[in-house]
DNA sequence: ATGGCAATTATGTATATACATATTGAAACG
DNA sequence: CGTTTCAATATGTATATACATAATTGCCAT
């Protein structure tokens, strides 16, 4: 109704009203605003404030309730929860720094380049919603003489666009974004995976040999900036990651 | 309204027709009565099958699309997807709140368990100089029917001396443990390996398979409390970590 | 005081309805 | 024959409404 009529106005996103609500709750508690143990307003007073419905509030709280991030109690509202959960704080590694801090020489090397237009594959990748130029790169990290990482990379070029002039043949893509584009945001997977035959002449390992792959979205300023996806073999792994509890 | 009714005449469970829905489509998908691909019924179909209102139906089936179970298109219909669970966050690590995340039911299961004094291997894992007594415990976490973890864990008793008495048959240390033990510190280890005979057997997967491995260390006021070691088959799993720079 | 009995209140679940949006398939047209 | 257009269709989102259910508050009678 009427709020939707203003956003439309705004020329703004045209994300839905209940992601909105969804994402403004989660942000205040994210944030701390709303500690934890905190009554959050009740659906009629966010009916108010959003100027919605009591079903719109009702499917967004119920599906924070379901995430965890907050308790509803009949009767009583909704409580932001104690997060018993662990900020996970995963470094972004630069693969040189690791390789020399093993005391061997690290030595990059190039082995595919390519600028297409983005495909669906890309896009899902990227999490693109409109076509566009992509720049894919593939290039193998060493560690003395051992393949040490094969890397796949694919760059949103309407992002950065001068990487598109760039041939990264002995430096990888990785550091030369670092210093360019300053990212507001990353998220990383991590899985295990069974070499296939391309990965396994790469890394010079047996076909079907187990790899951790490691990939990571990077995104600045709301914008896609590059998907990048790191295989390793098994043996010469270990992610290490250490924390202390969060507060609430 | 009527279906209501006539399942209180039938003098049934309470649970709502929202949640039969969901657990019929589920049950049907997970059984592979419905593959991969196959078209379910459309809304409207559902809806007299039910006997409710589209509104019911929708919500059941957007459920089950953001669970990842289906995917829906306009136009053309809800299709069953290809499974690939890939919905574990690495903050919150209790694998029963990952399995339920998953609209699965979850189950856990005790393997072994030993009390004994430390040897040399224990102490390395636990990070301890002196021996003393570990409990030794050998589980496994269900998702559905099939094995969703192998967890290994050693707790050491001289911090946590009333865990000896406890049998951790259907409730997993971990969340028993967190009830009990404030930790002030964690380390993870997270790396890729090949199910050998004994791992193999007991996830139901294929020796030489690739596993997911990620072990955790914890500390309580200085003091080692755990160590644990979940072993999850690749297909099943994907580790999830989101962060921004220097916010935390 | 105190134990029990409404009344009140917030959430839980469901309905009927409306319009938006994406996609398909077929008809119309150059 | 290919292209454009358009209607049909299934899902997406939101509304207003209704009644159920659980829990708290306060009142009343003992």
């Amino acid at each position: 109704m009427s709020l939707i009529e203003a956003d439309d106005i705004d020329g703004a996103e045209s994300i839905s009203l209940h992601q909105r609500i969804l994402s403004d709750i989660r942000e205040r508690i994210l944030s701390g605003a709303w500690a934890p143990g905190h009554r959050i307003p009740f659906e009629h007073e966010l009916t108010t404030e959003y100027n919605c419905s009591r079903m719109t509030v009702n499917k967004a709280l119920s599906q924070l309730a379901k995430a965890g991030l907050i308790e509803r109690r009949r009767r009583s509202g909704s409580f932001v929860r104690r997060p018993q959960s662990q900020a996970a704080v995963l470094e972004l590694h630069d693969i040189r720094i690791e390789v020399e801090a093993l005391g061997l020489p690290y030595r990059y090397e190039r082995l595919e380049q390519l600028k297409r237009r983005s495909n669906a594959e890309d896009r899902a990748l990227l999490g693109l919603s409109a076509t566009g130029s992509v720049l894919w790169v593939e290039g193998l990290h060493f560690a003395g003489e051992r393949p040490f990482a094969l890397e796949q990379r694919l760059i949103n070029l309407s992002a950065v666009p001068e990487a598109g002039d760039e041939e990264f043949l002995e430096i990888a893509a990785g550091p030369w974004l670092i210093g360019r584009v300053p990212w507001s945001e990353a998220e990383h997977r991590i899985r295990a995976m069974a070499a296939d035959e391309a990965i396994a002449d790469a890394l010079d390992i047996d076909p079907g040999a187990p790899c951790l792959v490691v990939e990571r979205r990077t995104w600045s300023a709301e914008r896609p900036v590059t998907h990048v996806r790191f295989i390793y073999p098994a043996e010469s792994h270990t992610l290490v990651a250490r924390f202390t509890p969060s507060q609430g």
